[in-house]
DNA sequence: CCCCGGCCTCAAGAACGCGTAAAAGCCGGG
DNA sequence: CCCGGCTTTTACGCGTTCTTGAGGCCGGGG
């Protein structure tokens, strides 16, 4: 879920942001004045932060600065100020977009939209989660316990198609024709000691599987 | 230097933008109609587009459409259009700002460098570094202990890959296909010579990479 | 109760892929 | 024409991975 930090110390603004973003699915943080705003951002380590200029402690500029110190979370600025002077100091400062109060909810929906989007465009890395493994399908890599785990090709073969489905059964079959090829459907054996093998390097209970599952008779199951 | 396509029907508007943009260093390309902007787009691979909605051809969405469709360059929209649905619609087009005329040429300029400023922070320096060596991607030149290493053309096809995707495991045949073509993508050992080679150049223990990591049966890592 | 199909485990030989070295082929410049 | 740099080819030792077979476990059905 995405995540933003509205900074404002106008309480009924706030709270309008709140409902219309809590609505939309987005999760929300608030904070009213710079210092906290800065403390939440590095806790909370929001998607995109919808900074008010005029706050009661810090300057605008010192918040973006503070913000853009250790992060490129991208930054809308709301300001009652209409002069070009202060849209330039402030996305000059690191903001990534400037609107000026009053202001169009849909507009600013919109604007959001945009910063997230192309913050995710850069990021997006595909990996799969579970309590004991995480498996990054971009980089072809598994971890367990921030260490990593070294898989065999056909090792790879198996988990990448069962963290692309997560949840959902795989059988036998698809598992064996995508990784042996068509020619060797029915060595379901060979699943039963790749299975073993796979259990053994990332279950945390290797002879009760949490993850690794098998649905006897019909295939097997990665379950998150 | 920086380029910027200005898209606009305008004379008098290209050309005053044309004049500022100049004027502060930019690389200035201008396109007076929707279809001439994507040619020129696609050929000059500007760094950010400054888009006007109202051209005599196609409809603004389209044109944005028409740049999202192979590329992520920012596009700055301007748009004489006040209303909110307008700044909606273009931002979720694929936009990443909205101006509206007439508009403060300070405040574009602004929203121009924040655009760009943005744009060169995701696609990272063209300087990949590892503790070892430090790989130029512009000027295809890689560097150890400050002191220049000279690669042949078929080394650095193969460090440039891998430095393009860092991390990221690149198979074999991605490899073979893009240094050698496609008529090779079965001379596995090709590669062997040739990782060999760039291990005794790069690497401080050559039999024991840290940096140019084989992934046996699958490809090639580089690890940062 | 026993049988049977499907599953898990284990182990050993075969097959494969890798690193390395060195020779042979190619090509352009002096 | 010869030389040097670069690429392609060949050969071999070695460690890892794959395949295969045998044995045991478990639950359901006869």
């Amino acid at each position: 879920m995405t995540s933003v930090l509205v900074v404002d110390d106008e309480p009924q603004i706030v709270r309008a942001l709140r409902i219309n973003l809590t609505a939309r699915g987005y999760d929300v943080m608030t904070a009213y004045d710079g210092k906290s705003a800065l403390g939440i951002a590095v806790e909370g380590k929001p998607d995109v932060v919808v900074l008010d200029l005029g706050l009661p402690d810090l300057d605008g500029v010192d918040v973006i600065a503070g913000l853009r110190g250790w992060s490129t979370i991208p930054i809308i600025v709301l300001s009652a100020r209409t002069d070009s002077s202060a849209k330039v100091e402030a996305l000059d400062a690191g903001a990534d977009d400037y609107v000026t109060k009053p202001f169009g909810m849909d507009e600013l929906l919109a604007r959001l939209r945009a910063a997230v989007r192309r913050n995710v465009a850069r990021s997006g890395d595909p990996v799969v989660e579970t309590s004991s493994f995480v498996v990054d399908l971009a980089v072809k890599k598994v971890r367990r316990d921030g260490h990593e785990v070294h898989l065999t090709p056909t090792e790879w073969g198996l988990v990448e198609i069962l963290a692309r489905n997560p949840g959902r059964l795989v059988s036998q079959k698809q598992l064996l024709q995508e990784v042996w090829g068509p020619m060797h459907v029915n060595e379901s054996q060979y699943l039963r000691v790749y299975f073993a093998q796979l259990r053994r390097k990332l279950e945390v209970d290797p002879a009760h599987p949490r993850h690794l599952i098998t649905e006897p008779g019909m295939g097997y199951r990665f379950e998150v």
